[in-house]
Parts: C-alpha cells; sequence; structure tokens
DNA sequence: GTTAGCATGTAAGGAGTTACATGATTTT
DNA sequence: AAAATCATGTAACTCCTTACATGCTAAC
C-alpha cells in the first residue's frame, strides 16, 4: 500500500521523504494518511529491495562539499523500481476492490493501461454491489427491529454505496466510449443506467 | 474498538462467539468487519477483566451433565462490564470522530444519553468539516495540474464528504428538537442551516 | 455416512501508529 | 537568538488478519 503510492509518486519525479510524506497525504486525501513511522522503513525497506536508490542532492559545482551532513536524503526510482510498479500496477488481485487498495490504484489510473482500468473499475463495482445487496437485504429483514439510529446507519451507509455504484457506472461508461468510440455494437441509446442498477436516482446538475 | 462493539451488543442479550461475529458484522455492516483471528483473543481478555463471564447454557434439570464437552460458550456481561461499557459510551475523546470509532459510537446512540450524542455529532461534523476544507483547498490549488483520474476521486471524495456534513447537520438538528422542544431560546426560525455550511444543498424527499 | 455449516480456538505476522529523539533551516 | 517548521529517524506497541487445526451437529 504505502510502498505503492511511494513508487507512484517517486515515478514522477524524485523527492526526499518529507515531501513524499505530504504528496502522499494530499494525493490520497480521502482515502488516507501516512506517518513517518512508516514511511522511512518503508523507504529502508525499498531501498534494501532495490527499488529506490539515494540521490545525493546536486551540488552546486561552486559550493561542493557545503553542508549534505545529515541532509535531504532525495530517493529517487531505480529500473527495477519502475518494473515493480508496473507489476503492482496490472496485478489485480482479489485485494484490489477493497476501498484504500481501489483508491490507491485509481490515484495512478493515469499510468495503468485502459484494459486494467476498466479490470478495476469493473471489480470494484462488483464489490461494492454486493456490499450494497447486503446492506438492502439486512435492512429489509431488520427493518422494523432497529432502532432509529442503527436505521440511520444503515440507510445512509446503502446511500453512499448506491452513489459509488452510480460514479462507477458512470466511469466504466466513459472508460468503454474513449476505448472503441465506434467499436462496442451494445449500447447506442441509454446514455445512462445499465439496467442493473435500478432505478433510485433522482440526481440534480452538480454545484 | 471490537471491545466496545462486543460489550454493546452483550449489553443486549448473552451470546456466544460466533453468534456475536455475525451479529457485529451485521451491526457495522458499512464500517467494518471482524475475523475470528481477534475476536476469540479479545473475549478472553474481556473474561480476564471482569467485564464479561462465561454461562454454561442452562442444562434441561433432567439431563444434567448430557455434553457440554467443547461446548458452545455463551458470554454475558457482569457489573463491572455495564459499568465499563457506560464509560466507553460517555467518553469522547479526540479519536471519537474518525471513521471507524464514530460508526461504532453510532451504532449505540439509542443507549447513549442526549448530550453525549450531540456532542459526538458535533465532534464528527467538525471533523468532516476539516476535511472538506481541506479537500476543497487541495482542488482549489491544484485543479488545472491534476490528471482525469485524480480530480475524478478528490471530487468523489468531497461530495461525499459534503453528503456526509448535510446528513449531520439533518441529525444534530433532530437531536435538538427532540432534546428541548421548548427550552432552547436561540433557533426559533430556520429549521435548518446553521450558518456555518454552504447552501450547496437541493436535497428532494427521502425514499 | 458424508458434505455443509456451526463453533472454538492458536500461531505467526503484517501494516501501520504513537511517542520520542534529534538536527537543520527559515522566519520573525 | 528564539520560535517555527522542515527533515529524518527509532522503539515499542496496537490491532487485526491469514492460515491453520479441531470438533460438533444438522441435512441430504
Amino acid at each position: 500500500m504505502l510502498e505503492f503510492a511511494i513508487l507512484g509518486l517517486l515515478h514522477e519525479s524524485p523527492m526526499h521523504g518529507y515531501e513524499l510524506r505530504k504528496r502522499l497525504n494530499a494525493l490520497l486525501g480521502a482515502f488516507r494518511a501516512f506517518s513517518y513511522g512508516s514511511l522511512y522503513p518503508t523507504l529502508r525497506r525499498m531501498k534494501a529491495a532495490g527499488w529506490i536508490s539515494e540521490r545525493v542532492p546536486e551540488e552546486t559545482p561552486d559550493a561542493p562539499a557545503l553542508t549534505p551532513k545529515r541532509g535531504k536524503v532525495v530517493y529517487q526510482l531505480t529500473a527495477e523500481g519502475k518494473e515493480r510498479f508496473q507489476e503492482l500496477l496490472a496485478e489485480v488481485g482479489p485485494a484490489t476492490s477493497d476501498d484504500e487498495q481501489f483508491g490507491v490504484h485509481f490515484a495512478f489510473f493515469s499510468k495503468t493501461s485502459a484494459d486494467v482500468r476498466l479490470r478495476i473499475l469493473e471489480g470494484r463495482r462488483r464489490r461494492v454491489e454486493e456490499k450494497r445487496e447486503g446492506l438492502r437485504a439486512a435492512l429489509a429483514r431488520t427493518r422494523e427491529r432497529l432502532d432509529r439510529y442503527t436505521l440511520e446507519l444503515h440507510e445512509h451507509g446503502l446511500e453512499a454505496v448506491e452513489r459509488e455504484v452510480r460514479w462507477l457506472n458512470e466511469l466504466i461508461a466513459h472508460e468503454r466510449a474513449d476505448g472503441a468510440p465506434t467499436a462496442e455494437p451494445h449500447a447506442t441509446r441509454r446514455s445512462r443506467g445499465n439496467g442493473d442498477t435500478d432505478a433510485a436516482n433522482g440526481q440534480q446538475a452538480p454545484t
């Protein structure tokens, strides 16, 4: 997780730990935050594994050995690191649909190939739909017996999940449209709604 | 967390581990799931701490020592356990606004006193509002530089957070109305909207 | 009489957090 | 030169997961 995120960020440009952490928490803002206590040990491990290397920050040729005393350590990806990142990008396991895993994978979608993107989105959708069905069933089964607050909690959870399914549907439709503008012979009319999600919509124009 | 949830469930009725886990995951459906690997050791700890006790399932007086060989172990709350639960209910620390902590606390709201409920809801709202502001600032700051997907992720996150603020506002208003139908001399008109949350609403009737 | 699901547990370990400790650099 | 913030790191610990191991009980 952390490792993957670090690889992704260093893929864009070399960085030192402190900055890495800030960018990490900005990137994943909605999902996750990491502390130094995990960051630095992870960097160590990754260096030992050969995926990243330290780089002494460019000395201006004039001031050669100024003071890299306990200096900033700038990390950059090695060739192996780049490979590893590609590997992790494409490796869509059963856990890739988990909240956090999905978030991180999604954050690096622009570095992911179109087919893998689609696989991930569909996997996530299935997962979220399962959760939705579970919640619906539980609600239908116990609606009468639940106290006001538990009910409120479950309904709010259900709505959040329904929203996410809609979001994923849009993303998937978009991916399909982008990837095969003239190919797919199966969704000519009906720009929204895919038959599975029931029609409990009612959206309004975005802010 | 687990401990708190167990106390809460056993507060309703005695149960054995297996059932406990099922009810636990049903109760927190949207938030969390626990595995046996954590459940049983936790039960042990709690028993050692004196919060719960095992109860040999009522033998029918006719068949005295039938076969409780490796029988079901039914756990029930002790007096100390009940106290502990009340303590945890009322103890609103800085972490009570965290996603999971909040979810569990909320699930037991019907056993929580009105003033604590309000404190928890307001704490949560503040937390979520902070997150919202962070996301908004980040979006405003970097909107141009972000790739399509990161943008999509952040916007979806922001919307989710905005939804939760609205939800919390409703809950808080409801609590206030319930708790002090005639008392509070400070919210006579304006049944909704609390000045802080900006007016990006636009809700429709619930399902 | 064997598969499926109920029921209880343990050992090893993953993935992080908190709290602490320290030094360098910039701002006031 | 004091305060803030940047920057790196470690030790101890928390909390839970995975994988395994076992036995009982109902259904087919």
